[in-house]
DNA sequence: ATTGACACTCTCCTTACGTCATGGTTTACA
DNA sequence: TGTAAACCATGACGTAAGGAGAGTGTCAAT
């Protein structure tokens, strides 16, 4: 029977560490002394150890909890979910690497009007052409109007960021889920802040991605190469199955 | 002049993040109303802009926080440090999934015992070699001999970690600054562990790393093909600079 | 018997907010 | 003009995984 200090030093985690695993149920003693000292023995330190393992796979100590009252075979499946989810993370690091590149070599760091510019016009010349000079229309050219250039540069920002999302996702299928999802989130986007997307329209700016020179450029650098057609072939799918 | 509501639809962040910004000061609003409303103009919205970019990239807001009333050089150069980071942070993922995949192949997913049997073989042959029957070696064995099989598996997973490190480090020099570090650590954790480890000693274990069958192969699972022999450069290294 | 090292519990602190709870304000409509 | 809906405010509590420190009890040795 060891008292926490041993056990600190044998298992390198802190005697504070120690006590917050017993508190929380995660690793409790063997035995106590009278005087409420904690004692370990050879079967906890056993347990220790394999809490110590699946710690260092960054498994949340509430599912390590769960786990060790479960099977091997459990266990082994948790930790291919594990792989999972840090290939996932990993993604998501080299995206941020990415998105950080191109702000840091990129002349104006954080100025997306031109962006903005061309997709004021792009939308405002394809609403017109939808709606004519319909009520819709009306609302939102007042809309647009009385938007000032700082608010219109956040919302190209967001559009961006969801391009940006769309070039994550293209080694995948542009029917998968997660495209899908972007897609409905993009046209949510647009109905929520320029005007009423329906998917007729949708299908009209998807075209537009690919044939508009600097809206293809624009999309591309957002979300790298072949963004804007990937985008466009995810909308294709979207409005086909409708 | 905009309430959080329109603010909090325009940025996509949530109202109660607009309280936080203001209540840590990142983002106070430009003007208050009589009852108390928070009320933002244009520049504030532009700042948020900025605030969002950086919190992107995973930059803590403390840090936001100062960037935001520092140069445009001093933020690009901030970000240029987070790249680094997030570089570090996808190294360190990597070598996670290497170690998932590890265990969720390997049969017996957590027995370090053939490593541990190995060490201690090796160790006390080496230890025996060095001291002879001297007063160190007595405690040593004493020490050894009253350790269960449990604290001896930690103690070699601990090891095992170790050269796990070492092995992420082989791409760079044997002489760097980290690797370095890693050798008093290994001479650190024998010393505390199992025997004062003396320049000497150390050297012995370290070509012994390369030498012998048994641990080499337990060292270069540990961390990959060829950690032995770095750890024995590494060891090199120190031994011949003091 | 005292000292120093060690142990205990308790509480607050960390990030970046989410989630109520409670109550005041503004606006739209009847 | 009354009221209901929608909006706003502050404050408190919770999160993951402990770190830091306060205040107090216990053990071994001198």
């Amino acid at each position: 029977m060891m008292t926490v200090h041993e056990v600190s030093a044998l298992s390198g985690v802190t005697i504070r560490t120690l006590r917050y695993y017993d508190r929380v149920g995660l690793l409790c003693p063997a035995a106590r002394t009278e005087a409420g000292y904690r004692l370990y023995d050879d079967e906890t330190l056993r347990k220790l150890q394999r809490i110590l393992l699946l710690r260092e796979l960054k498994i949340p100590l509430r599912d390590v909890s769960r786990l060790l009252k479960m099977s091997e075979t459990a266990q082994r499946e948790a930790i291919g979910r594990q792989i999972t989810l840090l290939e996932l993370k990993k993604e998501r690091t080299e995206k941020l690497i990415a998105l950080a590149r191109r702000l840091s070599k990129g002349e104006e760091t954080m100025d997306f009007s031109p962006f903005d510019r061309c997709k004021e016009e792009a939308y405002t010349a394809e609403a017109k052409a939808r709606w004519g000079e319909t009520e819709a229309y009306g609302a939102y050219e007042k809309k647009a109007a009385s938007r000032t250039e700082a608010e219109g540069s956040l919302l190209a920002g967001r559009m961006m960021q969801i391009f940006a999302d769309f070039g994550a996702l293209m080694d995948g299928d542009p029917a998968s889920e997660a495209a899908q999802a972007k897609v409905k989130e993009l046209q949510d986007f647009i109905s929520t802040h320029y005007y009423p997307c329906t998917d007729a329209i949708l299908m009209g700016l998807g075209q537009m991605y690919v044939a508009d020179e600097r809206f293809r450029a624009n999309i591309d650098a957002a979300g790298g190469e072949g963004t804007a057609a990937f985008v466009q072939k995810a909308i294709a799918v979207h409005c086909g199955k409708e």
